[in-house]
DNA sequence: TTATTAAGTTATAAATATATAACATTAGGA
DNA sequence: TCCTAATGTTATATATTTATAACTTAATAA
């Protein structure tokens, strides 16, 4: 069972962004974002996408799957 | 709705691979690389990165989500 | 202390991805 | 042409994500 990692928490707070400002940006729920913040489950390719355009970065720079 | 365009049958034919030969290197199953290839579903985003491992290209050189 | 805001957490329902199996179609080589 | 391998396609079952709602906890300010 390989976990995700990510540094979605850390882009928020290096631009002032509530998880609930993010998931109406993304249009998810704020538990939605916390749920992945916390490495609950393995999202879809389009909301992972969506949030790493948020945050202008690619997708490997937020997400990352260990073991 | 946003569309799904992908490389994936590109690059799988690039480097002579079947289906059937990818889906053993991320495990899944044949049909479900087809139905990505056809743009069906959405794809997890571990399958979207593994894939783009095997191709050794970033996500975004292989997915793309229009509208 | 009380009130408020952000985030954690849990349970359940709904939606969607993926597995499975079966059959159809296409393309290429003998 | 006939065979065969590769891919397309469909139906159904199973697994997992995401929504929803409710409650909890932590932090901060009045």
């Amino acid at each position: 069972m390989p976990k995700l990692i990510t540094k979605i928490k850390e882009y928020r707070a290096k631009t002032n962004m509530k998880q609930e400002e993010l998931a109406q940006l993304i249009g998810v729920r704020r538990e939605t974002i916390g749920h992945l913040e916390n490495g609950k489950y393995n999202p879809s390719l389009k909301m992972a996408m969506d949030i790493a355009k948020v945050f202008m970065v690619p997708v490997e720079e937020l997400f990352q799957f260990i073991d």
